[in-house]
DNA sequence: GAAGCCCCTGAACGGCCATTCACATTGGCC
DNA sequence: GGCCAATGTGAATGGCCGTTCAGGGGCTTC
């Protein structure tokens, strides 16, 4: 009756054969499966590397702990996250309407494609020391930026005309509220639904679009 | 050298005076401090019981187990949201326009005042037992049933004109879109920014009337 | 065939976990 | 004053935790 840890719906990894590949391969394969499955402080590094046929102390020959193995698999999607989305909007041309929908397109394009690994980065990621969550915040930032830009530009040439407050607008908050709409397709898109991924990123490009109030180009 | 815990930014609560207030409403302010600062997972019954001046046995004489003591904190935060969202809804008349402005607002002020409430319930479900998550989202889609059907009204009396995906709408993509994003204020908003409670609820509002593409009332 | 390196093993360390239980201590009521 | 129920204590139970480290294989390179 002395059930020692909550589970959070799943067990434990069963023995695994020896993972063929690399072997920081093999762990990060394996961390990522079990923290996106049970959560990172209820995973063991003995679960972590049972589910990839070793041994607890062969981890520390390819990680100095077990946070920075944690590091180490949220920054590297968090990475590709910010490269994508700076490349869809370099990509859009000149218009702020065109960059705004590339933006949101290829943000949510790859959170209901990457679902597990948008889950583990942004669920994780408050496990985190605090030396280690610096750099992924700063990331996060800057994706906001490049939206926050994005927005000012549009208003500057009159081509968008958002809500206002009291006569103000308020330009970070409609980014953060963007950010969190698509950030969450990832907690509830699959892909046996009706629609697809791009579909879903259309809807959202044109639910952005109509907040911002963008003129009809 | 031998750090034993993840410790999500926060130290364990130092001892503290008893709780005047009646035991179980003690532990439960307690723990949900605890919760909300360092996680469900890490918090252990002796850190509760230690932070309202009581030892570790004594929660087994209020609650069956931490389990337990999980959900009725998120339960009763849930409780109300339901409540307090349908309540806005039906004092909001009979137009569509009226009762989505309505519910975004209700929600979206909740969610500003009573963020660590919404912190918590949204964070730490994952750590609930199967038996014990099953009322909590019952209540959850009954919240996003009431969006749905408030679209729907919309919809069919022609007063929203909501984006298309090949010819056809996805409104419960939308309802969850609007949630994802007026849930997650709680995350970001502090009450010391340029804008208050009152005024972030009218620009989710406004962003809500115009994703659905609100006919001017 | 020796040396050196990389990698893995499994025991060991010091400590903490949720829950149970025999045992106080209270305070109201006869 | 005696009884009872409610409530609190803290030791005990049977574990598991992240990390370290001595020991040992199996490579390559001389």
């Amino acid at each position: 009756m002395s059930k020692r840890k909550p589970v959070r719906v799943v067990e434990p990894p069963v023995v695994a054969e020896r993972d063929q590949r690399p072997p920081v391969e093999a762990i990060r394969a394996a961390a990522f499966t079990q923290f996106a499955e049970r959560g990172y402080p209820v995973v063991t590094v003995r679960d972590i590397m049972k589910a990839c046929g070793l041994t607890q102390g062969a981890l520390y020959n390819h990680f100095k702990s077990k946070d920075e193995l944690l590091h180490d698999i949220i920054a590297s999607t968090q990475g590709e996250l910010e490269r994508q989305c700076q490349q869809a909007v370099t990509g859009a041309g000149d218009d702020p309407r065109a960059k705004l929908a590339a933006f949101v397109r290829a943000y949510v394009v790859r959170h209901c494609r990457l679902r597990v690994e948008a889950l583990v980065a942004n669920r994780e990621i408050s496990w985190l020391g605090a030396e280690r969550v610096a750099d992924i915040r700063r990331s996060r930032r800057a994706i906001r930026d490049i939206l926050v830009t994005i927005l000012n530009e549009g208003v500057q040439r009159g081509v968008f005309d958002p809500p206002q407050i009291d006569g103000r607008h308020d330009l970070k908050a409609m980014a953060m509220a963007m950010l969190d709409q698509c950030t969450h397709v990832s907690m509830w898109y699959g892909p046996g639904g009706a629609f697809s991924e791009e579909q879903m990123a259309k809807l959202y490009a044109d639910m952005a679009l109509r907040a911002v109030g963008a003129k009809p180009q």
